[in-house]
DNA sequence: GACTCGTGGGC
DNA sequence: TGCCCAAGAGT
């Protein structure tokens, strides 16, 4: 069975820039663990397509481990801006500067020096550790976790089969070559063994896999009924200032929703009290903005004010417009920014 | 173990 | 449209 998840790996045609080509593999050549590590943080939960453009501009910004270490943070946060988990760019940022400081510049070679730095956890440890340093790490995601559980039957749903499907991927890996075989097994399960709709037809695993002989392949994993995502309210203020057209920005707390990124002011959309930034001739924007997040809906009312150049505002800081630039902003504060801009003089709507 | 933490695409 | 999901980690 491994020699035919083998073989169709090499068959494939994989354009993902962190890659290198089965043929320099087999020539002994390894990727760059720089950009193994870079890759597996962008790709936790977040999908190849997403993550491509980010991956070759932080390669392009920066290209190894210390100028990623040197970057100011504000330019990682920018540059992660509507990627999405956003501790993943400050624990990126840090753990850089971990390698560059403490480790010569050389990412560790063990799953258990890896998983010591920031923004690794067992996942991405046991990938950098097979695909850069050729180690027998055992590696799982949700695309191993379907795989095997198809593979071998396993009805009991997640997250209680965990540790179950992680021994019975431990089975597959093979003592040599486990980067290749974790790739593999990622890739089945993102093209061909995926949530809906498995292609078992074409299949290289078809033939010995329990779900299919079952019928069962398409309902497995079983997982948990999740819980209901609440709605919730809340307000962003936009503030342009008259004259430079300068915008009223602030940075968000270190912690939490969408931490450290830059953002408009408003509330905490916990219901707590909403008091502007400053006192000015409010008005609503006609569009309120819509935006889901992990685990609840957000509803945001939209305010717009022009202020005079003599305005001081309680939080945040007046960003001049040539400097501010919507795309360092998470999408959440980039729909507040469209909503906002038909509100304001056509002055300000370049 | 249970929460928190983004976003965009697919159906 | 609403829900599902994606190469998880930190607390």
């Amino acid at each position: 069975m491994t020699a035919a998840l083998g073989a169709w790996y090499r068959g494939q045609a994989r354009v993902m820039p962190w890659r290198i080509s089965p043929r320099d593999w087999a020539a002994g050549m390894r990727p760059d663990p720089y950009r193994v590590w870079l890759s597996e943080v962008m790709l936790q939960q977040t999908t190849v397509a997403a993550v491509r453009g980010y991956f070759l501009r932080f390669t392009e910004s920066w290209p190894d481990v210390c100028a990623l270490a040197r970057a100011p943070e504000a330019d990682v946060m920018a540059a992660w801006a509507g990627l999405g988990y956003y501790a993943r760019a400050r624990n990126l940022r840090a753990c850089a500067a971990r390698v560059a400081e403490e480790h010569a510049g050389r990412f560790p070679d063990t799953e258990d020096g890896l998983r010591a730095l920031p923004g690794i956890g067992p996942y991405t440890a046991a990938a950098i550790a097979a695909i850069a340093f050729d180690r027998r790490a055992v590696v799982v995601d949700g695309n191993v976790e379907r795989v095997v559980a198809r593979l071998f039957a396993h009805e009991e749903p997640l997250p209680r089969a965990r540790p179950a499907l992680r021994a019975l991927a431990d089975r597959l890996t093979p003592a040599q070559g486990a980067g290749q075989h974790a790739q593999a097994m990622m890739d089945l399960g993102a093209t061909i063994c995926t949530p809906r709709g498995p292609r078992c037809e074409i299949c290289p695993l078809a033939g010995g896999c329990a779900a299919r002989a079952r019928g069962i392949a398409a309902e497995l994993p079983r997982k948990a009924p999740k819980p209901e995502k609440p709605v919730r309210d809340g307000v962003a203020f936009v503030a342009l200032r008259h004259g430079d057209g300068a915008v009223l920005l602030e940075q968000r707390p270190p912690k939490g929703l969408l931490g450290g990124m830059t953002g408009f002011p408003g509330c905490d959309w916990q219901g707590a009290e909403t008091a502007p930034p400053l006192a000015a001739d409010w008005r609503a924007a006609t569009t309120e903005v819509r935006h889901t997040f992990t685990h609840f809906h957000l509803r945001l009312r939209v305010m717009v004010a022009e202020v005079g150049t003599d305005a001081r505002p309680d939080r945040g800081a007046f960003v001049a417009r040539d400097v501010f630039d919507p795309g360092a902003l998470p999408t959440l504060m980039r729909k507040v920014w469209a909503a906002a801009l038909p509100a304001l003089p056509s002055v300000f709507q370049e």
